[in-house]
DNA sequence: GCAGAATGTGACACGGTGTCACAAACTCGC
DNA sequence: GCGAGTTTGTGACACCGTGTCACATTCTGC
């Protein structure tokens, strides 16, 4: 019950929420684990072993109820919350981000938008007001924020960054491919399309 | 030598690719294994290990040259020459991938553009001239094109990426929230910035 | 030439993953 | 209400990737 997940475990479960809440776009309300498998290439055994290992979900012979399944995974994760997370730049790029639906489906609110060029502060992306980045100390902790998003180019990540961590950021989506150095306490994820593009390209070639 | 590479291995060579391309930017021009550890968080014994599996490429008590182990990483990938890919959606999230010097780093080319928007059609964004959606089955094998990237809204990834299908993409990246069907030949990566926060926030949390 | 640093590699334990097989439980049609 | 078909839940087991310790080897710099 408390028990730490592995990271594959924690990995997969991801992946059926993502599957799950489009499948509930669709209109559909129950599912087969032989159905989660065509979309996410993870063997239907395997995903009912994940899933029975935290209780029994499912119905013999029917399936899940996907409603259900949905909020059983998100307490396994201990995301059911709603989650504010700050966005850096308001770019091309965190426009896209801040206008996408993306997050509010999965219960994340994009509470603060941050950027260091003045002509961009005042300006609302996405129903949210773009403030300076010297606001970051004061509203970050204001509004409960442990999660920020880099959406600026690679020369101004570090500031970016650095200015997060200073305000109690703990987990930074870098999505510009600047390496970023930070405390250990705190989690990094870059996101590389170029890289994973090629690790990609490599299954294809073999 | 011409063994597969296992999924896990050829993740991690990815990652070593991006370390290194970074590092070389920052104007190192060695690096040891502990230093890639720090900014991946990949064990510096596995590291080794998996260099040491293709070749004896570091030097002891050195490290390793930088330019020469990217050469053989991507030797060891496949992934040398240049590749051309397709971006459909020429709005602001597409915008920003094709002005990203993020592709153009790892040999990739965005060699062409696509939008169902006719007033989009002929801008050029990036460098490249945007064209009309109908002409991917014309264009795409022309440029030699197996990569395909989807910057559209969900409502339209579908359709997008039936078109991609049809003029002989093999792998889609998809930075829309929809799930795709397709072929079994064609391999789909949707990327989800919200399920990955889900995931870390788990971590986090515990 | 010596101290220090970093690679290359053997050995080994651990745990996650894939797989087969099968009972149990549910739906539906008749 | 019965039987056919479907799908979950689960045991058992083999396999392999991963982490780790240890240590010889080789290089640099002084």
């Amino acid at each position: 019950m408390a028990e730490r997940l592995t990271v594959g475990v924690a990995a997969r479960l991801s992946r059926y929420l993502q599957v799950l809440t489009q499948a509930k776009k669709m209109g559909k309300d129950r599912i087969s684990s032989q159905e989660i498998a065509e979309y996410t290439n993870i063997n239907a055994t395997q995903i009912r072993r994940d899933l029975s290992g935290f209780g029994k979900f499912g119905k013999r012979g029917v399936g899940y109820q996907i409603d259900s399944l949905l909020a059983e995974i998100r307490k396994i994760l201990r995301t059911q919350g709603q989650h504010n997370i700050a966005l850096v730049g308001a770019g091309r790029l965190g426009e896209a981000i801040a206008s996408s639906p993306i997050f509010g489906e999965h219960g994340i609110t994009i509470a603060a938008v941050f950027d260091t060029d003045p002509a961009k502060v005042g300006r609302a992306i996405g129903g949210v007001t773009v403030s300076a980045i010297d606001d970051v100390e004061q509203v970050v902790p204001e509004r409960n924020i442990i999660v920020g998003v880099l959406a600026v180019p690679a020369s101004s990540a570090q500031d970016a960054a650095d200015a997060l961590v200073a305000a109690g950021v703990k987990i930074i989506f870098n999505y510009s491919e600047a390496l970023l150095d930070t405390p250990t306490d705190v989690q990094v994820h870059t996101s590389n399309p170029a890289v994973e593009l090629l690790y990609a390209l490599y299954f294809h070639l073999t």
